[in-house]
RNA sequence: GGGCCGCUGGCGCAAUUGGCAGCGCGACGGACUUUUAAUCCGCAGGUUCCGGGUUCGAGUCCCGGGCGGCCCA
């Protein structure tokens, strides 16, 4: 009896030991009885299955074999034994292929081996001609084949995969395994970023990399994960965005930079939220906030294409189309036009709270005239945005890393970008007076005094390096998972991150 | 945090009013040399998420708990 490390109970096969996960383990220990190993060490194989395809499948007629000798490895996701023949689909990282095992091929022994040996979910290496069947499937006709490794729990159903969603998120291996679209979602995830890095690189954007352990927690308005660290004795948070250390390499005279940065915020779990998420921030010397409209609308519509084909995605029961130039409008223009109101941050308070009042927006009395009306545009109009939107020039109040507005000092040279009622990026021209920052950053603190426990902190060593000059500077955050599920056509965050974050298994008394 | 829904064999799902826990895939045994979710014959497999309650009788109803999904805050 091969024997193994004792799984916590509730992580354990239920029942503990099925018939099927034993007669698994039972055929392991007769392959090692004979002195083969069911877990050897490798395979060299000659081509992917993907190469097999490209090379062979337009030159091979049906019914024909070639006399080209090919070594193959996958994973087996069906065996169809038909008495002395056995057709089977194996699966590589590249593709699929077919085997065609047959008894003249292989005699008597081995093809028996094969069918008791080789099951579904294993790994099989194969080497055999590349042939194709009378129906014209391309195949490699199995002339010797090795166990690579043996699978103790079987695969979920062949047709209807996996659809328990708590078992998806927490054996994410299984729903890969089992799951075509789950692949899919994944591959277009993994598409998009490797487009985006490109399309950056070619522009002269260097990729860094900064602290995600902050003794400051700044760059958003969020509640960050806090840790110690020993040596130093003191206490730490885990970053909730990147941007302040990114405009600090600005300073030290990157012109641009870019990031794909882990980001963590301690708040509650949603199909939109999930406690570690990505964000790609950017950041640009001598541009402004319209360079960054230009930039990101150009860089989502290529990412579109080279990770689904096309510009235009469904989603959410909306047709989009990712093709620029998306719409700009201000805040203030869309508030009107959604909720029928004239709001402006320069306003007196008592005039925007009796808004907020006849449009049934809840407010506070610590709220300045810039925050009614972010009150206000979230809870009437941003959900009602379709096409894909820059938001421009949020209040200067709740925007304390902007730069103020050109023409207009209640404002900031600020956008989000919204599809379909969902923000996907933030941008502005960067806030580099440090006078200014440090004021805005005083504002901020006093705000935290007042109990707004997202307020920033002062960081004032992010000032200093303000104080050295920070050049005119563009800068832009985008929430990757939200672009991905727009490109992939789902509605819950955790359907793009690979390992969502869950409840840890219960332990079973 | 609130509302609604779900949890049944390894996986996908049934079970009428509270009345013998079933089906398909997979597994296991057998037939089959061109299949494509192969087909055909046979057979095994259950703590119905957990705990309590009502009842002659609970997968089903009630109470509490766990985990998940969706919506709302």
């Amino acid at each position: 009896m091969a024997h193994f490390v004792r799984a916590p109970d509730h992580l354990r096969t239920e029942p503990l030991m099925d018939d099927e996960f034993a007669a698994r383990l039972a055929k392991v220990d007769e392959i090692r009885a004979r002195g083969d190993d069911p877990y050897p060490v490798k395979f060299d194989r000659s081509h992917t299955l993907h190469e097999v395809r490209e090379q062979w499948d337009k030159i091979v007629e049906a019914g024909a074999s070639t006399d080209d000798v090919v070594r193959i490895a996958g994973r087996v996701l069906l065996k169809r034994a038909q008495g002395r023949l056995t057709f089977a689909k194996v699966r590589d990282g590249t593709g699929e292929l077919q085997l065609f095992v047959s008894q003249g091929e292989l005699g008597k022994d081995e093809f028996a081996r094969f069918g008791e040996e080789i099951e579904r979910g294993d790994w099989v290496g194969v080497e055999g001609k590349v042939m194709k069947t009378k129906l014209g499937e391309l195949s490699v006709n199995v002339s010797s084949f090795q166990l690579l490794s043996k699978a103790l729990r079987p695969l979920p159903e062949k047709w209807h995969g996996l659809s328990d969603t708590d078992t998806r998120y927490r054996q994410r291996y299984v729903d890969l395994i089992a799951n075509d679209d789950a692949r899919r979602v994944f591959d277009i995830r993994f598409a998009a970023i490797s487009a985006m890095r490109r399309f950056l690189s070619e522009r002269g954007y260097v990729e860094v990399e900064t602290p995600e352990l902050h003794s400051i927690s700044g760059g958003a308005t969020a509640k960050p994960f806090t840790t110690h660290h020993n040596a130093l004795d003191v206490d730490l948070s885990l970053r909730i965005a990147p941007e302040l250390y990114l405009k600090r390499l600005i300073v030290g005279g990157y012109d641009r930079v870019f990031e794909f940065a882990r980001v963590f915020r301690n708040e509650g779990l949603s199909t939109r939220h999930n406690p570690e998420f990505t964000m790609l921030e950017l950041y640009e010397a001598f541009a402004d906030y319209y360079d960054m409209m230009r930039l990101i609308e150009e860089m989502i519509a290529d990412a579109a294409v080279q990770a689904t084909g096309s510009t235009t995605v469904e989603w959410d029961g909306a047709e989009i189309d990712l093709s620029p130039p998306f719409e700009r409008r201000t805040m203030i223009d869309l508030i009107k036009e959604h909720a029928g109101v004239d709001v402006h941050p320069s306003q007196p308070v008592e005039e925007l709270r009796a808004v907020c009042d006849s449009l049934g927006v809840p407010w506070e009395k610590a709220w300045g005239p810039g925050k009614l009306v972010l009150e206000i545009y979230e809870k009437t109009t941003e959900s009602k945005i379709e096409a894909p939107t820059f938001v421009c020039d949020y209040p200067r109040e709740v925007s304390p890393l902007a730069r103020v507005h050109r023409d207009d000092p209640t404002l900031t040279e600020r956008f989000e970008l919204i599809v379909h009622g969902r923000e996907l990026a933030n941008a502005f021209s960067e806030l580099n007076d440090p006078v200014d920052q440090l004021r805005r950053f005083e504002a901020q603190a006093s705000l935290k005094r007042l109990g707004d426990d997202e307020a920033h902190d002062i960081d004032f060593d992010y000032v200093r390096a303000l104080e050295y000059g920070l050049p005119p500077t563009g800068g832009l955050g985008l929430g990757v998972d939200r672009l991905v599920m727009v490109l992939a056509g789902v509605t819950s965050i955790r359907e793009v991150i690979l390992f969502p974050h869950m409840r840890p298994e219960a332990e079973k008394s």
